[in-house]
RNA sequence: GGUCGCGUAGCUCAGCUGGAUAGAGCAUCUGCCUUCUAAGCAGACGGUCAUAGGUUCGAAUCCUAUCGCGAUCACCA
């Protein structure tokens, strides 16, 4: 039985045998670190079951509960607080189950429990920034997370392939491109196409410059440049599927794939299934029709298509257009039920996708339910803030976009100069060492942008950039590693159970963080928030580093002590690695 | 203007479904490397939890209003 049932039942009857009153349920939170105890009992929200003093009350139940509790050792009240000590014992058989529970925390799989979560959805005419990273970091971290509470998961993107902006950067390259290929100019394919757009941009404003200059209002010579005219035309071409466009249309978003693939191997997250915006822009318009046969939707004079939220609170949301084509949310209406239809076991979505879009959203989800899916109740919005700099937003435009593969490759950069300077590494050869500053810098950086709550906006200094000490990610591999260390040391068998004949109140706290490992791993899987196992490795971390400080490991005075330490602090260790694999954090051996 | 989110130490952030004296890290200061890795540990300093009301035995947490910051309200995606 568990531990808050028992001490829950064992409550209830000495309230009944002490006051002669029947009570269901009381509650019991963990007792804070700076009183004597372990479990606590809020005497106050028993007052109004039982008239009296509450540190009396608190006394009497705790006097009881020690005589007939064999759990309970001792207890104390404080205000209204009564405080219960737990047998040693308990803690010493209950981390036995943990030690040899493998992969503790994490619950099996249920295959027809799944879960589709959508992150990354990149533009294919530019590279990836921090805005991006934070969406893959997220999406990842919450879709393993997911995973480790029990669902099956599948991770997916839909890529804008196509659309304006992408013949900008295509119409670009054929005008001003001379035939360059990531080959000749040794650049990443995303880079060059990415140049493109920004040369678009650049002639673009030059023209309209020109244009005003003679005399045309600006307004006006936005929509009559040359280059926006000849863009627009390519688009038209493009649909009509003329085999030359859709030619380079392909060859440019091949370069900018093979790039990508290359950003997402180094931030380490990859998907199970993609979806490709050209594939499904034309998706969503045969619902349309269903929808409005159902009355879902009304149409207006023009042909124009509507849903009717106002009794939601909304507005009147367009979900097609009077030359019936398709807009942005018919698409994903029509995306999310191709899906559903693709993955049969899948009764969730979770869309990974900023702030900005929280309207798109609801008002997506609205339309759903109201076209009858019942899966429609569990889509969910994995809304979060944006990365901003110290001087504001990012603009591409104004080059002040932090690139995703450069703060990758600053942040390698900055672990290599620390741990050059800490000199730590004799006996490793270059590769290692610059394996290892890979994971140090990208463990740095997962951290930094994980640990904070999603729905938060993130301020990101480039010039102060990533901290190494306290509360960062090097902090707790750090910790992992000092902890192998010991083990490679350890001479003896670990795989014996145990019993030492006292329990060290740092070793006391262990445990109890350690148990609430899969309390954790569910929370997180609710909330959708990757910080809550970031603060709780931390918090663990410290404790470990606590009773490191305080006690003898390998140097206990006896060898049950010994053994049941070590064993200690490899389940800490192991927790580090679960935990941090979660967050798509690696795990340093030696740093 | 309507809607949504945020506002906690000088800075960056924790604080679960209301509970004890609001916690970390950075920065500043003080101790600790002949003993398991000092990217560490122990301690000091630092707060009218934006403001004002309300609910409650009890509020950073729940409700209302106000202020500040951000996002959004396209026949764009």
């Amino acid at each position: 039985m568990d531990l808050k049932e028992q001490l829950q039942t064992a409550v209830i009857k000495a309230v009944k045998d002490l006051y002669n009153t029947e009570i269901d349920s009381v509650d019991f939170q963990e007792t804070r670190k700076d009183f004597e105890g372990d479990i606590t009992l809020v005497v106050f929200s028993l007052l109004r079951h039982i008239k009296g003093n509450p540190v009396e009350i608190g006394t009497k139940i705790g006097e009881y509960i020690k005589e007939n509790e064999d759990l309970i050792t001792d207890f104390n009240v404080v205000k209204g607080f009564l405080n219960l000590v737990i047998d040693k014992n308990y803690f010493i058989n209950n981390f036995q189950n943990i030690y040899t529970t493998p992969d503790f925390g994490k619950q099996p799989i249920n295959e027809k429990d799944a879960v589709m979560v959508e992150y990354s959805s990149p533009n294919t005419n530019k590279p990836l920034h921090l805005g991006h990273i934070r969406n893959n970091l997220l999406g990842y971290a919450v879709a393993e997370i997911i995973k480790a509470s029990g669902k099956k998961v599948y991770k997916t993107q839909i890529i804008n392939d196509r659309g304006i902006h992408i013949c900008k950067s295509m119409l670009a390259w054929k005008e001003f491109g001379n035939k360059e290929t990531p080959e000749s100019t040794n650049l990443k394919g995303d880079k060059l196409v990415g140049n493109y757009y920004v040369k678009f941009d650049q002639e673009y404003k030059k023209e309209i410059a020109r244009l005003t200059a003679e005399g045309m209002a600006e307004s006006e010579a936005k929509k009559q440049a040359p280059l926006m005219l000849k863009a627009q035309e390519m688009l038209q071409k493009w649909e009509a599927g003329d085999p030359e466009t859709v030619a380079l249309w392909k060859k440019m978003n091949q370069w900018v794939y093979n790039g990508f693939d290359i950003t997402y191997k180094e931030m380490g997250v990859d998907f199970d299934a993609l979806y490709y915006e050209s594939q499904t822009y034309l998706l969503g318009k045969e619902f349309i029709e269903q929808g409005l046969k159902k009355g879902v939707f009304f149409k207006k004079e023009d042909g124009s298509v509507w849903c009717d939220l106002t009794d939601e609170g909304l507005d009147e949301k367009l979900v097609l257009r009077s030359d019936g084509t398709a807009v942005y949310i018919t698409q994903d209406i029509g995306t999310a039920i191709q899906r559903i239809k693709d993955y049969p076991d899948v009764n969730s979505i979770v869309y990974t996708v900023g702030n900005e879009q929280d309207y798109h959203f609801k008002v997506l989800f609205l339309i759903l339910k109201k076209l009858g899916f019942d899966w429609a109740k569990n889509l969910y919005h994995l809304s979060y803030g944006m990365v901003d700099l110290p001087e504001g937003k990012m603009k591409s435009r104004e080059g002040t976009v932090v690139d995703a593969d450069d703060l990758m490759q600053q942040m390698t950069d900055t672990a290599r100069e620390i741990s050059q300077e800490l000199g730590k590494l004799e006996g490793y050869t270059n590769e290692e060492k610059e394996k290892l500053y890979k994971i140090i810098g990208m463990g740095a950086l997962k951290y930094f942008i994980l640990k904070v709550d999603p729905k938060k906006r993130i301020l990101f200094d480039p010039k102060e950039s990533i901290e190494f000490n306290g509360n960062t990610g090097p902090f707790i591999q750090y910790t992992y590693a000092r902890i192998q260390s010991i083990l490679r040391s350890a001479d003896f068998d670990l795989n014996q159970k145990v019993i030492p004949t006292e329990l060290h109140p740092k070793e006391r706290d262990l445990i109890k963080q350690l148990q609430n490992f899969p309390e954790v791993i569910q929370q997180a899987a609710k909330n959708y928030s990757p910080a809550l196992i970031a603060n709780y490795t931390y918090d663990l971390v410290k404790d470990y580093n606590s009773f490191y400080q305080s006690v003898s490991i390998l140097n206990a005075k006896d060898t049950d002590t010994k053994i049941f330490r070590t064993q200690l602090s490899k389940k800490v260790a192991d927790t580090i690695k679960t935990a941090f694999g979660l967050l798509g954090i690696q795990v340093p051996e030696r740093m």
